[in-house]
DNA sequence: AAGACCCTCAACCGCCTCTGC
DNA sequence: TGCAGAGGCGGTTGAGGGTCT
């Protein structure tokens, strides 16, 4: 059955023929794709405005790099991955010349593999448990159904998989207002056998309240460890902006000892990236920006979630994610032990 | 040589969000 | 506010080529 937007007309399906390439190429090139619905009709195709779409962003596009991925490129991969999870539209963008759909396919045919192999879980980057690496190992055997999706065999069930897909609401704890956790609650936790899948899923939930809905409230003096540099910094942050600069300075440094800088660089809005590294806008500055001074941190509107800022230092919101969620993974063994301020 | 099996990746499906009316 | 269309995304499929037995 057709996609709603050609479910009237008469498409063709599979693969694309070079005749049926250069009609794209023609028509995109002469008068770019404007609405994807169009283009089949103005461009003489007989396919759905989506796969004209997904031809041309996946294949045909220009900019496109093609070839084997890099070294470089799956590390890249792999640690925005663990960040980021199956988000592969996100990781892609910090891989210039990669699509999702590649990025996606390498995962599943490579990297998921290596790092099964490697005993760890490619859904959490945690080391498997004993007994999940027999259980994964026989997935490659004949013997087991290989249809079935790797997590769902982590985790017994498929159905566990379809609701670890569901962003719960995140709620904040009342008490500690701590973003660096002892390291021991962490393990605790993975000893009482909280659900990584879970925690990962409700990171995310927490994410869409950090974009959506609440003010960042780190209170003063906290310390964050981006511990996945090659050279772990202390970034003092502060949220009584007494030391911005000293913030930008340490993400700098960061970012220029790290071989993740150049996967977390913002994409969307280099020149944040740029603002981040600058002294500190202050008082009638930030209101003349449009921007929320509440809390420690600041997110703006829904409608652009683009930039936040933090003390001073205008963050890419990516970036500090991307910071950021490293630092909540490793140091925060459950909801339950992480504070954040939703006021 | 041939069939079975494995692997890759282009393409599709279905769902979600956004936007305009 | 609700609806419909368009775009975007992640999960999945399956064709085709490669490798194994």
């Amino acid at each position: 059955m057709g996609h709603h937007c050609c479910s009237k007309q008469k498409v063709k399906r599979g693969l694309w023929s070079p005749e049926e390439d250069e009609k794209l190429i023609k028509h995109i090139t002469n008068h770019g794709h404007g609405c994807w619905s169009s283009v089949p009709k103005l461009a003489g195709l007989q396919r759905c405005g989506k796969s004209c779409r997904l031809r041309w962003i996946n294949y045909l596009r220009p900019d496109l790099r093609r070839g084997s991925f890099t070294e470089h490129e799956e590390r890249t991969i792999i640690d925005v991955h663990r960040i980021l999870g199956n988000r592969w539209a996100q990781i892609a963008k910090h891989l210039p010349g990669r699509t999702d759909n590649e990025v996606k396919n390498f995962w599943n045919s490579c990297i998921k593999k290596k790092l099964i192999a490697q005993g760890l879980d490619p859904n959490t980057h945690n080391l498997l448990s004993p007994h999940q690496i027999p259980i994964l190992n026989a997935n490659n055997s004949k013997n087991i159904d290989s249809t079935k999706p790797v997590f769902s065999i982590i985790n017994n069930t498929s159905t566990q998989t379809k609701d670890a897909k569901k962003v719960q609401p995140f709620r904040p704890h009342s008490d500690a207002n701590d973003l660096v956790m002892s390291h021991n609650l962490y393990e605790s936790s993975l000893t009482h056998g909280s659900s990584n899948l879970n925690y990962q899923d409700n990171i995310l939930g927490l994410k869409n309240d950090v974009r959506y809905q609440s003010t960042i409230g780190f209170s003063s003096q906290h310390l964050v460890e981006l511990e996945r540099a090659k050279m772990p910094i202390l970034l003092p942050l502060s949220s009584s902006s007494s030391q911005p600069l000293d913030f930008g300075t340490a993400v700098q440094s960061w970012v220029a000892n790290s071989d993740l800088g150049a996967a977390f660089e913002p994409t969307r809005r280099p020149e944040a990236y740029e603002e981040m590294l600058q002294p500190p806008m202050v008082g009638q500055e930030f209101v003349n920006k449009g921007l929320d001074l509440r809390g420690g941190g600041v997110v703006q509107s829904q409608t652009n979630v683009d930039m936040g800022s933090f003390d001073g230092c205008n963050i890419d919101l990516e970036f500090m994610e991307a910071a950021l969620m490293p630092t909540l993974y490793t140091n925060v063994g459950s909801l339950d032990q992480l504070a954040w301020d939703c006021n």
